[in-house]
Formats: structure tokens, C-alpha cells, sequence
DNA sequence: CCTCCAAGGTATATCGTTATACCTCGGTCG
DNA sequence: CGACCGAGGTATAACGATATACCTTGGAGG
């Protein structure tokens, strides 16, 4: 049905390979020749079957990015980016989101499925460590986020105990007393959530302050729904609390309605940090006090990572952390 | 290097056809046999290569969706609630982004990579016709978005005209007098920014009112950035400013941004309404009124019109329109 | 005049699956 | 007891591209 290279090599009076090399940008072909083909392919609306290709000969010029949610705009931004960035080199990113279908049988698929690109970041945010380990070596993988990963694999992630120790001193730099951390916990292994958290208690320490009571709103998800919901019921319970450190911009954003639900203002009365930086961020009101994870970092670590790995499959594991940076807005107090 | 089909056929001592009947569940094959199979595929850790089952089959359970941005919350919810719908059925949705790159080269890679997929579900905003027709017709199609596309295609779109309409008449109804449209402008064709300016007009001639002087505020791109700027100057020149029709909830988030950095109130001073209904218009203080496009019905006609597609190519081309929905909260005040 | 070479090409095998047609049993039925 | 059948399986040819090795020219150099 659809114009394949032979039929184009037959339009034009030549060899498949001869159309092959035009395409590809080999040098054996005259000036005339190549442009015949040029022409033809244009007239024929011949297109390229890249499974083929892919099949003979590893190259379709993809990148993966898997996450965690699509509607989840942190990764909306990381994907962004990701992909002027592979735009410069000519290649182009896809972007599929890691059902975590307990179904043997999908998850067979799924893994099957980032064979089809020439390598994959993989946002491991919600896998588990076996998951991962079933990645075949032979296809370059970039991970991102976890710490409790297989070694194996080069990774980029952020310094989570950093970023929220940050965040926490500020708001009690800020003259907060009891800073309540929302989307907090300890999952046991090194997870965001968990680092996090470590961060939020180290900040304490550091300073010599007590955690308040209670001081972790355990979330569902870091959603803006259930912090919302979570954080106006502690307000209302509770009216020591005065300073909220939101374990991601988006459950920050919903701890801003709560606490104007429960009657209360931002920055006066309840300060807010989150941590992100979301584009959203500076447009809420009073714009959102976050930390950075210099996303343009990571991304270009991430592809030089990446290409290193395509490079040479043997070469030994990078494991890299990220900078944070406070960046302070509205919410929480000025010095 | 990685294990194939052939590698577990020989170690099950049967033929590729056979672990080829096992993996599709084909039926002429004894339960014995099948299970050693399955049991040879765990442990060699078998993957299917997707590549070589397309170039010979044609199915891969991909769906792709296109979009113009990734960074666009639109699409992340879209694609979310796409993604969930289409496991239901066994499959597995890819995003990419369409980039405008008017390289013809990367353009026509970019064609060649849909051919990879089972079906597309592409977002047209920001594509032209011929762009869009040159998509070979054996690939099943559907459209999301503007109006002045091949016929050929199925496709669905939001009732701009309506929804804007609906916007502007509940602003002129909660007594505004000066609706101005940030992000409005006229293209020429049927593009989402003119049928929602369209409708913006629409709504001032059914109540007989003039249109504000300079009513339309045009945006380089629909962001909160260039939304708020605009707005806040808008503001700052002209007092007579009461309420904001945004064309987009983005545009929404950023103009209440603006109001308020030209000191300003929302809603007692400048009354606002949105369109697109994002998670984060219910988090926003106050929380934003906006017509909902019914995302989840687009969605599943999506999918039901690529199945039908997949199902007969020759079929007539269907072209739907989906409802909307004025969805009030706190930008605009109480009747 | 012969050798050699580069330029411009071609023929063929191959990548890993699946569709198709076929083959081989042991049993059943008339 | 022979014909027939279904269950369980196999051999082979595609699918559309690319890597490899080779082939043909028309000169240039000796």
C-alpha cells in the first residue's frame, strides 16, 4: 500500500541501496542522481519506515522520557526542555508515562517498549528497584530522581535533603515556629518523599528547634485536592501552625487555598515554601517561595549522560546530584 | 545480543512459530508446551522486538498523541485521562510534541515516525492544513482542535463560539461593562483564537452592548508571563478595564497575576473567566470561573472514532462537536 | 598499451517477527 | 479397516530497510 524504497528505486531507474544512501547522506552518489532521488521521493510522498530501520540498524533518532504522570506539570517542564534541547542534535523526544500495571503481561510490554528508542530517561519516581533492574544493558538509560536505584545505571538526582533543608531554615529564619511539612514521610528507602522530609528534620536540628507535634500531613498524592483538604483541617484543629513547607509546588499551591479556606492569610498569618519551581510558581498570589532544581541542568546532564552511554555501553556509571536554590517570592516573610 | 524469539524456541525445543502462537495467545498450541515457554521467556528474560512485529504485522498497542507543547497543563490533563482510557483496552499512549520545525527534513521525519504507531491522535493547534494533509491516509487519524482541516479526517472540536459566548455574557450579566479578551486576535481562518473571539463578539451583540474600545489584548503566546504584563499595563492605562475574558485558563491565572500587580482586586474591582477548566482553576484564590470543554467526552470520542478508523479505513469521515459548560466560581461575583 | 584506481553504483544477506500453507500423528466413525 | 479429522506443530516466505562485498566504468600514470 504505502511507497516503499523499491518503488522509489524503480521510479528512478536505480538500486535500493542507491536511494538508502541518498537518504542517509552517503557519499557515494553523483550530485544528479542524488537530486533525481530527492525529486521522486518528494513527488512519491515516500516516507521512511524507521521499524525497519530500527530493525536493521538501531537508529531512529527517538529519546524516551518516562514518567511517573503526564499531568503532573513538573514533568510537562522537564519534557520541554528535554526536547529543544535534543532538537539541537536532530533527534526527537517521545513521551510515555510508566503504567505501573501490575499486570505481568503489560509490564512485559511496556519494558519491550523502550527498546524501540534509541535511549530513555527514565523518571524512576514511583518504581521500585526490581522494576528497574529488568532493564535489559544493552539500551542506554538515564534515571532520574530515586536514589535507591541500581547502581548500574547512570543517574542525575536532585539534592532533595538540600532543597528542603533550605526551604525549612528560611521559614524559620522567617520567625515560623511550627513548620509543618505536607506530603511528608518516611518510606523507609531513600525516596523523595523520604529525603525530603530528612531535610525538613535536619533544618530543626540544625538550629536546635523541636519539630512540631504531628508536625508530618501524610498525602495520598501530591496533589493540589488533597493538600488543600489536609492542611485546612490541621489549621482548623490546630492554630499553632504557622508556616507550611509543601513537599512539591502543587501540593504548595493547594496548602494556599486550605489556608485561606481555614480563614487565614499568606504570608501573615501561615508562610508557605514549596519545592519545584514550577513556571506556576511566580504567578500564583502572593507568588510561590520554592526551590529550583535547575531543570536546565539536569536536562543538559541527562542528554551528555546519555550520549556518553550511547557512546560506549561499557563505560562505568555516573551518578550525579543537582543543585538547589532558594528562591523566595510572596509567601513567606520578607527578612 | 538480546535473547529473540529464536533463542527461546531452540531452548524449548520447539519452532519460532510456536513461542510466536505462546505470545499471542494463539490456540493451536498443547498447555504443556505453552507453559514451558512462558516459564523459557521469564528466564532468558525474553523481549519481543517491536520493531521486526510492526514492519510484519502492523500493531504495536501504541496510540500517539501529538501536541504543541508539553508544557501546556491542557495537554498534560488530556493526555492523562487518554492514557487512562486507552489501558483499559490493552494500550499504551506516547506524547510527542509537533515540532514546528520548518526544517522539510525533520518535518518528514516527523511524518515517518506516526507510521510507527497504530493510531494518532493529533492536536492541530498551531498546524496548517497542508502540514496535516500531508498525512498518507492509511494512517488512522483523529483530529483535536481547529476547524479548517482536511475533511477527510475524523476530528473533534470544542465549541469555541459557545464557550466564549457563555464566558462573555455571564461577565456582562455579573454587570461588567468593559469585557476586554486577552489573547484574542482574528487569524483569518477558523482557529480557536478566532472562534473565541467570535463568540466574545457574539455575546455583546445578543445584549446590544458595545464592544470596550481596544477590547482585544493580543498575546504573543497564551502563558501567564505575557498574559500578566499585558494585562497589568492594559490596567494601568485605562481604569475602565472591569472584567477579563481570558481565552485560556493559563492566560486566566496570569491576568489575575496582573490585576492585582496594578493593584487591583479580583473579583470587586476586575471580574475574570477562563476557558479549559485545568485542575488549577479550582486552587487558584479566587478560585477561577471557566467553561469546561468537557474533556473526558473529547476523550472517549477520541478513542471510539481512532477504533472505529482503525477498524474500516475507508469509512466517511465523522466530525463532532463537543459541549461545553460554564463552570462558576470566584472570579466572578455572586448574582 | 597495460595497470591501477576512484567514482558511482549494484546484488545479496540479514535484522526478528508473523502469515500461510503444510505436515504428522492418534483416534473416531461408518 | 480405511477414510477422515482435529490437535499440535513446523518450514518458508515475506515485511522494508541497511551493511557488506563486489562490480563496472573511464581515465591517469608509467
Amino acid at each position: 500500500m504505502a511507497t516503499t524504497m523499491s518503488d522509489v528505486a524503480r521510479a528512478a531507474g536505480v538500486s535500493v541501496m542507491t536511494v538508502s544512501n541518498v537518504l542517509n547522506g552517503k557519499p557515494r552518489v553523483s550530485a544528479a542522481t542524488r537530486q533525481r532521488i530527492l525529486d521522486l521521493v518528494d513527488e512519491l510522498g515516500y516516507e521512511i519506515n524507521l521499524s525497519a530501520r530500527r530493525l536493521r540498524s538501531d537508529r531512529t533518532g527517538s529519546i524516551g522520557l518516562i514518567v511517573p504522570r503526564f499531568d503532573h506539570p513538573y514533568f510537562g517542564e522537564l519534557a520541554a526542555q528535554l526536547s529543544r534541547l535534543l532538537a539541537a542534535t536532530g533527534r526527537h523526544l517521545a513521551v510515555e508515562q510508566s503504567d505501573a500495571s501490575k499486570e505481568a503481561e503489560l509490564a512485559a510490554l511496556s519494558m519491550a517498549r523502550l527498546q524501540t528508542y534509541d535511549g530513555v530517561i527514565l523518571s524512576v519516581v514511583g518504581l521500585d528497584h526490581d522494576d528497574i533492574d529488568r532493564i535489559r544493558p544493552s539500551l542506554p538509560v538515564v534515571l532520574l530522581g530515586e536514589q535507591n536505584m541500581p547502581r548500574r545505571f547512570d543517574q542525575i538526582h536532585m539534592d532533595n535533603v538540600e532543597g528542603a533543608r533550605l526551604a525549612t531554615a528560611h521559614l524559620l529564619e522567617r520567625g515560623a515556629r511550627h513548620v509543618v511539612l505536607a506530603g511528608g514521610g518516611d518510606e523507609g528507602h531513600a525516596s523523595m518523599m523520604t529525603l525530603r522530609t530528612r531535610g525538613w528534620r535536619a533544618a530543626h536540628e540544625d538550629r536546635g528547634a523541636a519539630l512540631p507535634p504531628a508536625g508530618i500531613l501524610t498525602l495520598e498524592e501530591f496533589e493540589m485536592d488533597c493538600a488543600r483538604v489536609r492542611v485546612r483541617d490541621r489549621l482548623r484543629d490546630d492554630p499553632s501552625v504557622d508556616a507550611v513547607f509543601a513537599i512539591t509546588d502543587q501540593v504548595a499551591v493547594g496548602a494556599m487555598a486550605g489556608i485561606r479556606d481555614a480563614g487565614l492569610r499568606v504570608p501573615q498569618d501561615v508562610q508557605v515554601v514549596g519545592f519545584d519551581n514550577l513556571a506556576l510558581a511566580r504567578h500564583v498570589t502572593p507568588a510561590l517561595t520554592t526551590i529550583d532544581p535547575e531543570n536546565a541542568w539536569i536536562v543538559e546532564q541527562a542528554v551528555a549522560l546519555l550520549d556518553r552511554r550511547i557512546d560506549d555501553r561499557e563505560k562505568d556509571p555516573e551518578h550525579l546530584v543537582s543543585p538547589v536554590r532558594l528562591v523566595e517570592r510572596g509567601t513567606t516573610r520578607p527578612r
